[in-house]
RNA sequence: GGAGGUGUGGCUGAGAGGUUGAAAGCAUCACUUUCGAAAAGUGACAUACGGGAGACCGUAUCGUGAGUUCGAAUCUCACCACCUCCGCCA
């Protein structure tokens, strides 16, 4: 969500965003519904104006006979409000939908582009694993080692299911251990929130109205997050934060759930598309500063850089390209490990900042030095996600008789260095 | 799941159809007094939208939404949240 009046005085950028991020979005016809907006709105205060004023006078007369001839004055001024209010209230309803869909406004260093074809590579970091043997690709390593149960996993859950198991699972664990002492290092607090989340919140992170079909829904009309990102941005909904706390920030570990509607015909062998998974997401909450963004986002991503370099896992960074962009992204940068079998870099992150597009839809503020109330910036990326991560690590480490080699940070917490 | 209760500003808490954005107290800020502090006194003290160069003016907001009424914090209905008791459960 953008303010009514930077959009109205920034028609043309608008225009821009949405031609970049190939949204089909109209301002124009913003701008009519607003201006449309703005004429009832006056007219409906102007009749309650009237209304409150003449209550006044009613609630003092002693005079019967004049004060019934207010009351009667006031039902005709009633009626004529009736029928302007009822306007008003259709003119929000389109109002509304149309503020939902405008898109924020890309960085200037955002590329052009239609899809992730087009993001820009901006770092590659290691080599591309050479192996002097044929290697295998993640399914076949995990089950010839017993760390995953495809079969089961389809029988319980259907199309994606999967079990992890044995080293598959204590692997996972191990991972989210060492994620959350090196992130929790970078001053982070770890929450474990709430995955069934009101629709609001999805409106709130800007999921919504967009992506309907990506969200299992409960009966009572609740969604099933996608990701942590959602239930920590909800998590200050409605509040005024002390600016002492920024950048507040989280390390959220949740479930994810994604119906991935659409990509029935991608990635349907192994870990990398999946309905469910584990991830751990950094969110920030800063003050509403560009620097302060851009200073941060860089941050958010190069600690993810970090704790792939950690594990020793060749990967490269790219810039998104405006097509590839959510609605309320400024800029974006995706992580992508190497995966040998496939021979391509896979995504494995995703790092964002949002300006106040989502805290105005949270309505998440606080107030500056001068006493003045401003909306939040809030940023996310993610830290790590299991079991998509997994089928790098054993893709990278894996030795001509199939067994892992476990990375030397995890060893402490799987308790070996070699997975057979 | 059953029964009952509660929801008012940063907090506590009055108000029970009529000039109520809302008493009082606490907290906060400014000023007075003081060498300084405490105490006391005086004053200020919500947010959003619209109008205005501005001082200001208008409108809305008493959990949320709908309704009754000339007029709703106050009456009605639905929803949400919290509390107490019973049941169930990890």
């Amino acid at each position: 969500m953008l303010d009514i009046k930077f959009i109205k005085e920034n028609k043309d950028l608008v225009k821009m965003a949405a031609e970049k991020k190939h949204s089909s979005f109209d301002v124009e016809a913003l701008v009519i519904s607003d201006d449309k907006r703005i004429a009832l709105l006056n007219i409906v205060e102007g009749l309650r104006g009237e209304q409150n004023k003449m209550n006044n006078s009613i609630a003092v007369e002693k005079d019967q006979a004049i004060r019934m001839q207010m009351i009667n004055e006031m039902r005709l001024v009633k009626e004529d409000l009736i029928k302007n209010e009822e306007e008003l209230k259709a003119v929000m309803i389109e109002w509304q939908a149309l503020m939902l869909q405008v898109p924020n406004i890309p960085d200037m260093s955002v590329p052009d582009g239609d899809s992730d074809e087009d993001n820009q590579e901006v770092k590659i970091w290691g080599e591309k694993t050479a192996f002097s043997f044929e290697p295998k690709d993640h399914v076949e390593l995990m089950l010839n080692l017993k760390m995953v149960d495809f079969e089961r996993g389809v029988k319980v859950h259907g199309f994606r299911g999967y079990y992890l198991m044995g080293m598959g699972a204590t692997l996972s664990f191990a991972i989210w251990n060492y994620a959350l002492e090196f992130f929790g290092s970078k001053g982070f607090v770890p929450v474990i929130p709430p995955v069934i989340v009101r629709k609001q919140n999805l409106y709130g992170t800007g999921h919504l109205p967009g992506d309907t079909e990506d969200y299992y829904m409960t009966q009572d009309g609740d969604a099933l997050a996608g990701t942590a990102e959602v239930p920590l941005m909800g998590m200050h909904a409605d509040e005024i934060i002390d600016s002492k706390n920024f950048p507040i920030k989280y390390l959220g570990f949740s479930p994810c759930f994604r119906r991935e509607a659409g990509s029935h015909s991608k990635d349907v062998k192994g870990l990398i598309r999946v309905h469910e998974f584990y991830k751990l997401e950094q969110v920030i909450l800063c003050e509403a500063s560009h620097n302060e963004s851009v200073k941060l986002h860089e941050e958010l991503n190069r600690n993810t850089e970090e704790f792939i370099e950690s594990l020793g896992i060749p990967y490269r960074t790219v810039l998104n390209c405006g097509g590839d962009l959510g609605q309320g992204q400024v800029k974006k940068y995706d992580i992508e490990l190497w995966v040998p079998k496939e021979s391509k870099y896979r995504e494995i992150s995703s790092a964002s900042y949002f300006h106040d597009f989502q805290t105005r839809r949270f309505n998440i503020r606080y107030r500056n030095t001068e006493g003045k109330m401003h909306y939040a910036h809030s940023l996310n990326c993610t830290a790590i996600p299991t079991p998509r991560i997994l089928v790098s690590m054993v893709e990278n480490f894996q030795q001509a008789d199939g067994t892992i080699i476990v990375p030397k940070v995890l060893q402490k917490y799987l308790g070996k260095d070699i997975i057979s």
